[in-house]
DNA sequence: GTATTGATCTTCT
DNA sequence: GAAGATCAATACA
């Protein structure tokens, strides 16, 4: 389950998207549910699903998810097996899920993903993670509460 | 517990 | 050539 996001658009100084469509962040231009995912750091991915009809270049990164099913698999893929390390993290959870840049630009509405909606949850935001100061909107988005994010929301 | 640093690739200057 | 939507190991309190 999805428990911490943030978002970008093309308007926001801290998005891919904010100089224009380029090679990398075409699919954050490309259609809606698209997933875009890129290396950071050099090791690392990191995934988001694009979104807004109305405003290209606009994306959603996911930052944590709680382990729901196949928490074995995912402790095989992140060599722990403390429940909170799995996926919380953007890099931590592509590692869990097996997300890399072979699943850019694809739809996140087919295989091999799969996304359902989750019932009565209730979301707080808070500023985001890893921004210079100044160009950290409050467009982070969690789950009040959870255990699992890769932060307090505080 | 907090702080620091290395890993190592892609993109843009 | 520098910086980055990060993580894990290490050093120290």
């Amino acid at each position: 389950m999805i428990v911490e996001t943030e978002a970008y658009d093309a308007l926001d100084p801290a998005s891919h998207s904010f100089i224009g469509p380029t090679v990398r962040n075409a699919p954050m231009f490309g259609p809606v549910g698209g997933a875009y995912v890129y290396r950071i750091y050099g090791l690392h991915w990191c995934f988001n699903i694009v979104c807004d009809e109305q405003a290209p270049g606009s994306a959603v990164l996911i930052r944590a998810i709680e382990p729901v099913h196949g928490a074995d698999v995912m402790m095989e893929r992140r060599g722990t097996t403390r429940l909170q390390d799995l996926c919380a993290g953007p890099g931590r959870l592509c590692q869990a899920l097996s997300i890399t840049g072979a699943l850019n630009a694809i739809p996140v509405t087919k295989a091999p993903f799969t996304l359902r909606l989750a019932q009565g949850v209730a979301v707080v935001s808070g500023p985001r993670i890893g921004i210079r100061r100044g160009l950290s909107t409050p467009w982070r988005f969690g789950l009040e509460g959870s255990r699992f994010l890769s932060r307090p929301m505080t």
